[in-house]
DNA sequence: TGCGATTAAATCGTGTGCGATTTATATTCC
DNA sequence: GGAATATAAATCGCACACGATTTAATCGCA
């Protein structure tokens, strides 16, 4: 009885791939029944946390953050807006360009979820420095197989 | 100039769940561009790789393997049948039961496909003890999610 | 000035994921 | 044997995610 045994067992062990495919898969389901509450998903919460730190960014400088593009973001904040959570305003100077900023509702619901982490750390059970430096690493590992694609 | 210069730069460093979320659209993108040009989306390559290790399988053995349920396996396994790779059949023993089992051109690419993770192991050029090490702790960091969805 | 190239969002179609429900079959237990 | 229960898939509606295209505004440069 080794340690393999309080993990996967399916026929993806060592594929790092399925790894990651199947974390995101927990992740997210753990994250749904956190913001269920809340009346968000995921991605909705990343955009309010990235709107938290900064206010008024445009479809592209949140897709910078997110790793997504307006095929994605146009449809997810304009569910937003409907929610009154955040407003969409074309830029004067610019008027490609959009801008989304966070509503009195919106501001107040950021504060709010300020909580999440907290509570998904604890339901993590894990030790905190080997959180850290597991995102590092996948964050290397994002930035190699981004640079993949693009080669 | 640091090593965090080689990585994300977003808002949301250190954040573990969002640094699995990135690699987990990263490496979807990357297998995008390489399961193309077999007709494969990542979920149905998964399907192939999972009945070639172990044929005839039900929707529910899938779903084991996979971490996912008959309303996501259902609509996947019908396109691969639509495609020509795989049959269902209802077991004759318990009619509730659909198995899952490759056709004949379905075995050529299950085997045509084990070209892939070689070509993926090598678009990450990361060390491979690393990759497997990480693989690792991300099943631990899944199971204890799945854990905490539970409760 | 004006026109071709570039850029920012939006739109469209397809394929996952998933909560909730439904349908069909099997099991349990009286 | 038959009704209540349990189980396996399937179905439905909604929200991402993304390739490809479209629309609108700006830029570059002769």
């Amino acid at each position: 009885m080794t340690d393999a045994s309080q993990t996967a067992v399916g026929p993806f062990e060592g594929y790092l791939c399925f790894s990651v495919y199947a974390a995101g898969l927990a992740f997210n389901r753990l994250y749904k029944q956190v913001l269920d509450r809340f009346g968000l998903t995921y991605p909705q919460y990343l955009v309010l946390v990235a709107l938290r730190q900064r206010d008024g960014q445009t479809v592209s400088e949140l897709g910078d953050a997110l790793f997504l593009e307006s095929n994605t973001l146009t449809p997810l904040i304009k569910r937003l807006e409907a929610a009154g959570l955040v407003e969409r305003r074309r830029d004067t100077r610019d008027e490609r360009v959009v801008r989304v900023s966070l509503s009195e509702a919106g501001k107040a619901l950021a504060v709010d979820i300020a909580c999440v982490p907290p509570q998904i750390g604890e339901a993590i059970g894990m030790d905190h420095a080997r959180l850290g430096q597991m995102a590092q690493t996948l964050d290397e590992l994002a930035a190699g197989l981004r640079r993949a694609v693009r080669d």
